[in-house]
DNA sequence: TGTACATCAGTGAACGCGCGTTCACTGATGTAC
DNA sequence: TGTACATCAGTGAACGCGCGTTCACTGATGTAC
């Protein structure tokens, strides 16, 4: 089977990256290996070659389309501060939390790029550029460039409460740390709803 | 050489966590095998079962110590709300940023806990409540209960505020977060002043 | 229109390597007599 | 006090395994004539 037009080829790339998505972010960067990955993509491991020139390629590849598409994301959410509050609510969800493979990237991610190469370094750094754009310009229309702090607050605070929920032992501590995080993302943005 | 003293086997087992402890935070827990670790260690693979049943055996292990340790440290802090704002500032610093292998656990390895063996998440859990009630202590000495979501909205604030400055692949925009982290976490420390 | 050829996405076996773990062995020390 | 023995932390080679990557090959399709 091969030969295939331009759109397959772009088709199977497309369905590459999404399941190493989701894969990357249920199991980690290390804990899915390219074999696994491609046969969940209806694929063998050879063909990987033929879309990325190594994994670490993939790895940055991903790590840029996943922060891409979460910035696109905010789109969809009501208008305004209105927006803000519902994002919020839907992140520190149990829902979110227990299906990270369908969650934020920086949730399940974040302390592993660190130690990831530069391109993939560059492409998360791009990607998180456009999200704190998102909801600077929630939180102040008129001068996003004064909420850039407010906004970094709050999505930091968010990553790191999903994170902390998702490593609880127990079941209400990690319900209490969502319950909790709402309150202190409503409070951070209910702080400059008057500016 | 062989059959040591208690103490002997002790100081072994101590030193064998200790480095895996640095390794760990520096390499992340997939990214640190046994031999290497034990090689650091000064010691040969074989011997890390004298120790240790597994290698999930020493993650629990040593991210309870890495924990406690923590936890214990903010007795060195001044006493009060001031020494809260002293963490804020080390914690944000660019010498925390680049030393993960001397930093906070959770900034370098918080995604990586959630996805460990039920022993690890428990041992995370006992030890991230030890620092919440050591916060919460300093936030409301009186009435520790009433500062948990304060000290929780800090807490993972901070944590993906280093996590995110980690992944800046710009160093400029990495210092920006950090400064941006700072102004915020005394904000939160400052909006809990009064009460 | 029909035929020969070039392309290249995908196959699947194989590469060397490091992983976590096991195991037969060593030999300095503590204990028993 | 001197000797024989048991202990067990540590050694280092080996185990099977999955990793990322390579490669000779396949065969359906697009192109050239």
């Amino acid at each position: 089977m091969a030969r295939y037009s331009q759109e397959h080829k772009d088709a199977t790339r497309r369905r590459i990256i999404e399941t190493a998505g989701r894969r990357f972010k249920q199991d980690g960067l290390d804990g899915s290996g390219i074999a696994t990955l491609m046969a969940d993509a209806g694929l063998t491991n050879g063909a990987f070659y033929a879309h990325f020139d190594s994994k670490d390629d993939l790895v940055a590849t991903v790590v840029g389309e996943e922060l891409g598409r979460q910035a696109a994301e905010f789109g969809e959410l009501p208008p305004g501060r209105a927006g803000l509050e519902a994002f919020v609510h839907e992140y520190l969800s149990p829902q979110h939390r227990d299906n990270p493979d369908r969650g934020c990237p920086s949730a399940a991610l974040l302390d592993e790029i660190g130690r990831c190469t530069a391109a993939t370094k560059q492409a998360y750094t791009d990607g998180a550029q456009a999200i704190l754009d998102e909801i600077s310009a929630r939180l102040a229309p008129e001068d996003p460039g004064s909420a850039r702090g407010t906004a970094l607050s709050l999505f930091t605070m968010l990553v790191g409460a999903m994170q902390l929920s998702r490593a609880m032992a127990d079941k209400e501590l990690s319900d209490a740390v969502l319950a909790e995080g709402i309150q202190s993302g409503l409070t951070i943005l209910a702080a400059t709803s008057t500016s």
